[in-house]
DNA sequence: TCGCTAACTAGATGTCTGTCAAATTAGAGA
DNA sequence: TCTCTAATTTGACAGACATCTAGTTAGCGA
């Protein structure tokens, strides 16, 4: 990942002249805005974008439901729900191992999403 | 509210962790997720998805609302509620001239955004 | 085997949301 | 002024969603 092969690009530049933002640069057909808008909306609520955060940033990278739950003021089923959600969405996998079960992040669809957004071709770094 | 002393901000830089990899850095508290997820939600549908994109595409970087309804099998009001929710969430600008309104992207909270899911530091714009 | 705990599923419920038809506001031009 | 068009607001309604309680499944240890 040789970071120096990007050109650097000063975000701050970027107003929507600049072109060649993904979205930025051709518009979106139907069929590529119904299947991305899912992704945007699993992420659209505060308790899945902070499970997502917790489990991102959680050592090893993953996170073990037990303490995600614990994080919030909310019973273990809606977690459950909520998890199930970012997991169908494809943003987290997940593994029991014996009691537990561990949830890690899909490090590629969050980079597809933000590269979507970000004023520069970001990086298909993320996907193999 | 007085609008003048608040301080001239690049949005881009003024994101909930300030620092780098804003989701992988660390966890979201529940302020910031409260913050932040609301803008996520605001493009997680299809067609105010494919507006944002719509109107960033569009020469000269905005659009004619009439220009956005032709391109969807919705009616009017309905494209209306959908560019409000995406201009109350920040997402979007519109003006007035003459009979026409006319809408563009505001880039910076996109920028914010794409650093927020951006896996290594999408380039966070001030460091060169 | 029996309990105990972790996690999920099922069902119920109140709220939110996308959509439309109808009504309203705002300019432009005759 | 009146009329036409662009765009938004209002009100209604069906479907989706977040949350809970209660019940179920899965593994661990005695």
């Amino acid at each position: 990942m040789s970071k120096q092969d990007l050109p650097v690009i000063d975000v701050t530049a970027n107003d929507a002249s600049a072109c060649c933002a993904p979205l930025v640069c051709e518009p979106l057909n139907a069929a590529e805005a119904e299947e991305l808008a899912p992704l945007f909306k699993a992420i659209g609520d505060p308790v899945r974008l902070r499970l997502l955060s917790l489990i991102a940033c959680h050592e090893g990278g993953e996170a073990c439901v037990c303490d995600l739950t614990a994080a919030f003021d909310l019973t273990a089923p809606t977690i459950s729900h909520h998890l199930k959600v970012l997991k169908q969405a494809g943003l987290i996998d997940s593994e029991r191992r014996g009691t537990w079960v561990y949830y890690w992040i899909n490090p590629g669809v969050l980079a597809r999403l933000s590269a979507l957004l970000g004023p520069r071709a970001v990086a298909m770094a993320g996907t193999p």
